[in-house]
DNA sequence: AGATTTTGCACAAACGTTTGTACAAATTTA
DNA sequence: TAAATTTGTACAAACGTTTGTGCAAAATCT
């Protein structure tokens, strides 16, 4: 059974392609085509079962209808939710997303882009995993529409839509302050992304507004395994913290596992609050506080940021910063 | 800056498109082109930046290079882990993935599939949703290659990799009985998917093997409220179970959230076991027995099939059931 | 009834490739 | 040195659409 292609249909209603194509295209109003045509074309097309060939029609009017999605790695459930919510979201646009997943890794990043360069992309929302900003500011220059997320570039144009992490962060730090802590030790994740950074700013210009010095900043990455390390190595200090901030809930799994082998219990000797909600968060042995990002609206305005780009409608704003919000659980003791 | 296309080079080097093509192919040797020929041509290219316009090189050939994957969420960590790999798995053949979630609703990925059938996918990977395979069917029988992972259909020639969860259900209820327990609920998810009914079988032949008659079998979705209500129906009944056996880790989660509500501790007044892994099984209260299926070899089983049939190797099997594997846990207490 | 407008549609080029075939020029062979 | 072979390349069609334009026929107006 081959594919009917509108050429068929046009030989068999005894019409030109042309009004075919306007017919199938809703452009029979515009072009005039007349009602009983219309009807023998839908009526034909529907028999033969036809489907439209997006490559040739892409190919005549220089879209793809495709926008690219690049993404650090799906296996987190924070960016497959948000890429989920993207999906669904650039499809109300009668587009098709396609996925790459950088798997943190700045080489595959690039070959990925270059890749889906070649595929004719019309636009491209990423969560940029590397430092340089090269080969992205250089595409954007070329004209592609880009949105990033989560993690962005500050001194660029490239639009962003990313979650206030400072104001996160901030509110984490002070919550934890009121309840009495002060010797609260963050356990961060990449040093150089932007989150990162926006995160321990807030963690320390809240302790610093309240006049606490005595602070601790350790780790490198945001795994399950810096996370363990890294409280695995607190817990053997004389001076334990009284609480851990941990910049992901990657991080904050760690720490929860090196706890139970110290046998540390939360929050009766040492208080945790960790980035990024998560579903799971509510079953732990203690449910765990979290500062959750406003996911669902970074996707939604990404992509419409997006749109706006593409459709080049005058954009105004497009570069933002979403508030998070807090859920204070069991896991933060009041001290005092 | 406009982008380079093949008749650029060809113009500037003096030479033919279809040299230019054939060099950029690499098949400069099967054409007998000069080598300094080649050698001008890829030198331009380089300077243009040259990207191909798959779009175009697809229209002619009649490939699109793309491979459609349709899941039923990229929220459920377990389909989000398989897209994950599947996705980078088709990579690796120079092919494109695109995504369609089809939340569980049937309509919708009825809806993705012809949207995707229209972009000239070479091949479908999918976990259908619905109970209903016609229109699967009738596009595999169009000579479309496809998968389906997860989920399958019995009768039919389409190639499936799924896991074993018969042997996974059956070798869970053993290890619960051989534990002491004789009465177990198991609260399963939509009744009429496969890996549901497999799943029950496994438990209610176990059962039977070892001559227990007293089980009961709730519920009707894969989801943390099912999960969840039926927990609450159970906890308010006389005679309690033992031990419930939970067929996805979503139920699972519902199961614990109803027991700590009415205060039933796991394992001291109920064991509990679930279908599917995932990483925040080993941090919740007590750590939680599962039946991991191999996600991975899932991945790698069914993209391998896919481009078999693509490629027209001559298939042997390509219907396979892949055994999972258990982690059992405390969440298990050993009764008398 | 002739002029004007509207209606309904078709022609043909173009999008950027791939590919079967053809054919000179250069080289080798006899 | 003529014939045969090899080397290097180009022509042109095709893939399935979209779209600017053009042009009869029908309808309306004067």
């Amino acid at each position: 059974m081959q594919k009917a292609s509108i050429t068929d249909i046009a030989e068999i209603t005894g019409l030109s392609i042309t009004t075919v194509s306007r017919v199938l295209n809703g452009k029979a109003e515009q072009y005039r085509i007349g009602k009983k045509s219309q009807q023998k074309i839908e009526a034909v097309a529907k028999e033969l079962n036809y489907v439209p060939n997006h490559q040739a029609a892409n190919l005549r009017s220089g879209k793809s209808g495709t926008i690219a999605l690049i993404i650090p790695s799906l296996k987190n459930p924070y960016f497959a939710n948000i890429a989920s919510k993207i999906n669904a979201e650039i499809r109300k646009y009668g587009y098709i997303t396609i996925i790459g997943d950088s798997d943190e890794n700045e080489d595959i990043e690039e070959m990925q882009l270059q890749q889906f360069m070649s595929r004719n992309i019309e636009g491209l929302i990423i969560a940029p995993c590397g430092k340089s900003h090269e080969q992205i500011e250089q595409i954007f220059n070329q004209g592609l529409p880009i949105v990033c997320i989560d993690r962005y570039f500050e001194n660029l144009d490239i639009p962003y839509v990313a979650t206030d992490n400072y104001d996160g962060a901030y509110g984490a730090t002070k919550y934890l302050i009121e309840n009495g802590h002060t010797e609260i030790t963050c356990i961060q994740g990449v040093q150089n992304s932007t989150p990162n950074k926006m995160r321990v700013k807030g963690f320390t210009d809240a302790l610093n507004n309240f006049n606490i010095t005595n602070y601790n900043i350790v780790g490198d990455d945001f795994t399950v395994q810096n996370g363990y390390l890294e409280t695995k190595l607190l817990l053997q200090q004389n001076k334990r913290p009284t609480a851990i901030f941990a910049l992901s809930n990657t991080i904050a799994m760690g720490a929860i596992s090196a706890m139970k082998d110290e046998n540390v219990k939360i929050p009766d000797d040492i208080s945790l609050i960790t980035f990024d909600d998560h579903p799971f968060l509510d079953y732990l042995a203690t449910p765990l506080s979290c500062i959750a990002q406003p996911v669902n609206d970074i996707s939604k305005m990404a992509v419409k940021f997006l749109f706006a780009r593409i459709n080049k409608e005058e954009s105004q704003i497009d570069q933002v910063l979403l508030k998070p919000s807090f859920k204070f659980k069991e896991s933060i003791r009041r001290i005092n």
